[in-house]
DNA sequence: GCGACAG
DNA sequence: ATCTTGTCGC
């Protein structure tokens, strides 16, 4: 009934410099040809996890689809090691939608992350996706401010942005995975919501996970 | 040894 | 993440 600690910090590590190799080349991306963009969340209840992700109409920010299920944890929950707990049931949800989204949004970190693979980062290389990290606290890295940004630099290169709410809260935007920080932060930007500390596909799959998928799926 | 530590 | 009532504040 136990996990590999070690294992898992060397598969990390061996992605993640692959990753960064990478990371240069990354492609922008032009805003006008996103078409949709998913959004995943997981909630708990009695021991069992309940993944949701949703799927939405990138411009028009209107929902078109949603899946969840529940399952049982992997592992338990390590800091550093949140993909090996929730990537599982993400991926299975994010199979379920009924069309592959042009970028994914994951709750937490990721190349903001202490090997630079956070579950963001985990989730994009699995699925050859565009994906963006989006947390509510910072995990990894040094807050260095340029020109009023707040720039995170973590295994010396700039991977993510504090990016401030309407409200006056913060939320720490990183480099998942086929993504330039400038278009991830855009992107972020572009689906945050007057009143709303996340970007509406992660709030509603939070929502969804907290309380209509766990109703549906009687728990 | 001590404190920190996404969700 | 989750366990949890009333209460302070806009």
């Amino acid at each position: 009934m136990g996990f590999d600690y070690q294992r898992a910090v060397m598969l990390q590590r061996i992605l993640s410099e692959r990753v960064l190799a990478e990371l240069d080349s990354f492609p922008r991306i032009d805003p006008s040809r996103i078409r949709s963009v998913a959004g995943v969340d997981a909630s708990y209840r009695g021991g069992v996890q309940v993944g949701s992700a949703v799927f939405m109409d990138y411009r028009a920010k209107m929902l078109l689809a949603y899946t969840c299920l529940a399952s049982k944890p992997p592992i338990p929950y390590v800091p550093g090691l949140l993909a090996f707990r929730e990537a599982p049931v993400y991926i299975k949800a994010l199979h379920r939608l009924p069309a592959k989204p042009d970028i994914i949004l994951v709750d937490g970190h990721g190349l903001s992350h202490p090997r630079a693979f956070g579950i963001a980062t985990h989730i994009g290389l699995v699925l050859n996706t565009p994906s963006i990290g989006v947390a509510k606290k910072p995990l990894y890295g040094e807050v260095e401010e340029v020109n009023g940004r707040k720039l995170v630099r973590a295994h010396g290169r700039i991977v993510g942005e504090v990016v401030e709410t309407s409200q006056g809260s913060e939320i720490y935007v990183s480099i998942g995975y086929l993504i330039r920080l400038e278009d991830a932060v855009e992107v972020v930007r572009h689906l945050m919501e007057p009143g709303l500390k996340l970007p509406l596909p992660i709030h509603l799959a939070d929502n969804y996970s907290r309380s209509k998928c766990i109703k549906e799926l009687r728990l």
